[in-house]
Formats: C-alpha cells, structure tokens, sequence
DNA sequence: TTACTTTATGACTAGTCAGTCATATTTTAT
DNA sequence: ATAAAATATGACTGACTAGTCATAAAGTAA
C-alpha cells in the first residue's frame, strides 16, 4: 500500500508519476524495470519513491490495483446470466476489455504486459498467486455451466479451468506473436494495444470460441 | 558454438561442467542465471568459462542443442503413420517423453524449466525463435491431418498450431501449478521430473486429449 | 631438457540496481 | 513572523553481474 505521503500528493502530479511507472512496466519485466531510469527522466529525487511506496513490490502492486480496478468497471454490468451461453459472455468479456483499452491505453498495455513482467523470478510467489486466482475464477463459471448442463461433465474442473485461462493468455499472446500488434510501437505513439486491429482480435476470439465451445460444450 | 578447447576437453570433466550449468539453468531464467556462483561452487576459474565459449548465451544454446538432440532420440521412431489417430500419436510424444525423463533427470530438468528461463528480456529474439519453430512444426502436423479429413478445415491452421503448442506447454505448467511436480526439489535429489508422477502426467495427457479431440477433430 | 602449445587462473573493469538517510526545502497552521 | 509538519533531495552503501587479460601452469613433442 502506498504511504500517506503518495494519497496526499495533487491529481496531476499523481498520474505524472503513475504513467510514468506504468510505462517502465508495460516495457520492462518487474526485475528488469528500473526505478533509477524512471526517476531520472521524470527529474525527481530517488529517494522520494520511497517517501510514496514502500519498496518496488509496494509500487508494482499498486499500480495492478489502479489497473485491474478501472477494467474491472467495464466488466460490472455484464452478466451470465443475459447471455444464452457462456461463450456470448466469454466474447463479451473482450469486447468490453476492448473498450476498456481504447479508453485507458496506457493502463491496458500495463496489463498487457503484465503476463510476462510477472515472469520474474523475485516475485515468482505474486505470480502464483494471480495465476491462482485467475484460474480459480474460471473454475467457478466452468463449475455454473455443469450444474446449468451445458458444459461437460466428465473432466477434472480444475483442467478445465486451467486450459481455458490459458487459452485467455493465448489469445493475446498470439496477436502478438503473429505481428497483428505492435505494444513496443503503440506505447511510444501512446495509442491502445488494440488500435485499428480491433476485428482482428475478435475474429481470433471467435476462432478460439469455435474451437473451446466444442471442447468443453456437453456432446449433443 | 563451443570454442575448440572445450571440444578437446575430457568426456569426465566435460560432464562434471554440463551438468553444473544444466543445473544452474534449470533453477534460473537465463538472465538469473549467474555464472560467478556455478564456477564458484566448481572450484574453476571465471576465465575458463570464456575459453570453452564465447558468452553465456553461447553455453546457453549448447546446452539446448544437447538436450534436444538427446530427446530427440527418443522420437526418432515415432511416426505418425504408426498411430490410429493423431492423439495416440500426441500420447506417444508424452510417453516418450517421460522415458527421456527417466533416462537424462537433469537434461529433462533443464528443458522442463526452458519455458520459464527463456523469459529472459536479453534473449527475447532467441525465445521467439524457438517458439516460432515449435508452433510451424504444430501446424505441419495439422496441415497433414486436415489433407487426411481427420481434422476441422474451418479454422486458421496459424490458430490451431498456437493452441495446440500453448496447450502442450500448459500440460506441464499445470503439473507444477497442482504441486504434482516439485522441480526445485527433485533436482536437489537428482531424481527425475516426473519421479512417481508418471500416471498422474499421463492422466492429465488424457484430460487434454479429450479437450483437444473434440477441439480439433472433424466433426462427424 | 628444451621449446612450444594448450589450458587454467583470478584480480580487475565497468556496469547495473534497490534502497537509505541526513539534510534541505517547501507547505501549513498558529 | 514563527514554529512545526510534510516533502523532496541525491550522494552513498552494499551487492551483484558478464566479460577481460596478462600471467602462470600443465601438457606435448623434439
């Protein structure tokens, strides 16, 4: 948690400092981030992080707070139970995080990117942790649609819980791997992950729905 | 490439080296990795290491070439034509697999954790790379599976390769993620990755495969 | 034994970083 | 205007790294 110090600070100077962080970490993994860099060309004191946040873990964590709070705003009207399958709501939840991207570019390459800055080895538990989590809640709705009868029944949860969050990551990793986006290009030009490929990304969300539906659907 | 001395190098200490590294690698990503502290826990000296190769990354890559090609072996007689079906055949990839991790634990150690080190931002090209190889080789599986009418035709082949890689990778993430495996622990007691696990891996191959079956299979 | 080649050495360079702390400045309240 | 509280500072610590290089030792062939 921030110290009292960083919730007294002025809006403006706030989201100087928040963009700035957000920006090291939507480029850099968490051990490679530098706080040194970031401070440097904000010219500002080193020491003062430290005035605002505890340590890099402190200021890391909050800002996946910030983050994950304003995209989970996009997510709070939607509801399973206004769909007709879950894969209408599973579609829902990326064309929502589109909006959520276009509206917060910065905040969503930061969690874009959040998936690999995770990856190091000094925060190997927060890793863990968040994986858990994510899994967990797919578990849940995975656990909803077999009571509802319309996912099969005859597989572990937790396989399928954890196959289709790591479809989720999948998605995403592939528009990246197949060159459809460009984060390093689109954070300098401060333009959303998504920009102008926004069909692109759905049609990959519809291909992998077309596959996972047959997957994890009760057979007919 | 090694350089010539560590070629003219004895068979023995040749080993007592590759296996030091093999360990090293096998607990840290590429960038966590530290030399000092394997030469160090030798007794040898910083130097030697630059004149057996040229960097670290040099090490690096001959001990993934040394992995691999041993692996390998084990799938030399695989063959497709030999299988029923393309999922007896993605069986015998995980069957072969566990004899290779019998056979060479700390090799298998090594690739097991190649996933995680080659997270490493200073060898990004290098993952991408690998990971670029691994879903083309998917996708001329699949390719030859949809010529034969066994598998969906409706998809991007790109996006069915991607899946199926992220999906085999997830295989043995979710080992570790359930505590199934314990890699740090096994490779302190030298035992193999999968020790005493066998059957759980295979019931989880299983698991997969009913997802993926349904996933990819032509519909009849 | 001598001359030559191959291998081994480890102190050293140059760079990185998170985090500290005594001091200085600015802001606020009286 | 003064005292007190809140912020900002940046030189410094301690710890780590890959890679270098002149020198020393060991091995080999005559």
């Amino acid at each position: 948690m921030p110290k009292i110090t960083f919730t007294n600070l002025k809006e403006d100077k706030k989201k100087i400092l928040v963009d700035a962080f957000l920006k090291e970490f939507a480029t850099h993994t968490f051990d490679d981030a530098s706080l040194t860099s970031v401070v440097k060309s904000l010219g500002i004191a080193k020491g003062s992080i430290y005035q605002y946040f505890d340590d890099k873990l402190d200021l890391f964590m909050y800002l996946i707070n910030e983050c994950t709070s304003t995209k989970m705003k996009y997510f709070k009207d939607l509801k399973r139970e206004d769909c007709s399958d879950f894969w209408v709501f599973f579609r829902l939840l990326y064309s929502e995080g589109i909006k959520f991207d276009l509206e917060n570019p910065l905040q969503s390459h930061f969690l874009h990117n959040l998936v690999s800055s995770l990856n190091s080895p000094s925060i190997k538990s927060l890793y863990d942790d968040l994986l858990n989590q994510s899994v967990a809640g797919f578990e849940k709705m995975i656990e909803h649609e077999i009571k509802l009868g319309l996912f099969r029944a005859d597989l572990p949860i937790k396989t399928m819980g954890f196959l289709l969050y790591k479809s989720g990551v999948a998605i995403q990793e592939q528009m990246q791997v197949f060159g459809e986006i460009n984060p390093k290009e689109s954070i300098k030009n401060n333009t959303p992950v998504y920009q102008g490929k926004v069909d692109v990304l759905l049609k990959t969300v519809d291909d992998y729905i077309q596959l996972l539906k047959r997957a994890f659907d009760k057979e007919l």
